[in-house]
DNA sequence: AGATTGTATCGACCTTTGTCAATGTAGCAG
DNA sequence: CTGCTACATTGACAAAGGTCGATACAATCT
């Protein structure tokens, strides 16, 4: 039987970290979330999150929580508010987690 | 009633189709795939991914449409045989969607 | 203390997703 | 033409995920 081509080897690196982040931006909602602390200058209120979205307060919450399960963001509770800010190295895991999985070429 | 913060507005741009190319990468499998493609010298055999890992075939021909339909590889048809590459622009895409949700901050 | 408010958690529902077995389809080999 | 091989597609199923209403909790207000 005829060989299809040049063997290519899978790669073999364990990528699930790299996923798993990813996923906290497969959803619009967290997007929008992660890219309005971006820009912020300081912590967000959780009620500006549940008033500016047409999303149920719970929902809110819970997107919240995976933001903060991923490592995105940080919270901190003051008084009956909840206050959320980007988590320092949030660009830079996902830059490196695109790198890993992306790595740009380098000219020969 | 006293306000809990200065308001911040949410980020009203829409980010869908952010959200959606992380998604593409929400899942270990075709995060592997993806590499595998970024470093390969040559277009790939589908073979070498149905071999390659632990997944029955259908499965990796499932997550090998979910990436092209988020036209993150390309795809060639050679006789009997498969071949897919990365889609030129995979990089660059994902970088901006990164700068569209976490656009670095600029130095004052 | 009791009522109110902001947020988190729980439970239920429905949709989406990952997986596999089975089948379909095209090209190649005899 | 008859089989065989490589890949895609379909159908079924379980698991995961997004949403909401209801409830819990904690801090503030009266």
């Amino acid at each position: 039987m005829q060989r299809c081509c040049p063997e290519t080897a899978l790669y073999d690196r364990d990528l699930t970290r790299e996923a798993t982040l990813f996923k906290a931006l497969a959803d619009p909602a967290r997007v929008a979330i992660l890219a309005t602390l971006a820009r912020a200058e300081h912590e967000v209120c959780v009620c500006d999150f549940t008033s500016g979205v047409e999303l149920n307060q719970s929902t809110v919450s819970h997107h919240l929580k995976i933001l903060k399960d991923a490592g995105l963001v940080t919270s901190v509770r003051r008084g009956t508010w909840g206050y959320y800010s980007l988590a320092s190295d949030a660009r830079d895991r996902f830059d490196a987690a695109l790198a890993s999985v992306l790595p740009v070429k380098v000219l020969a």
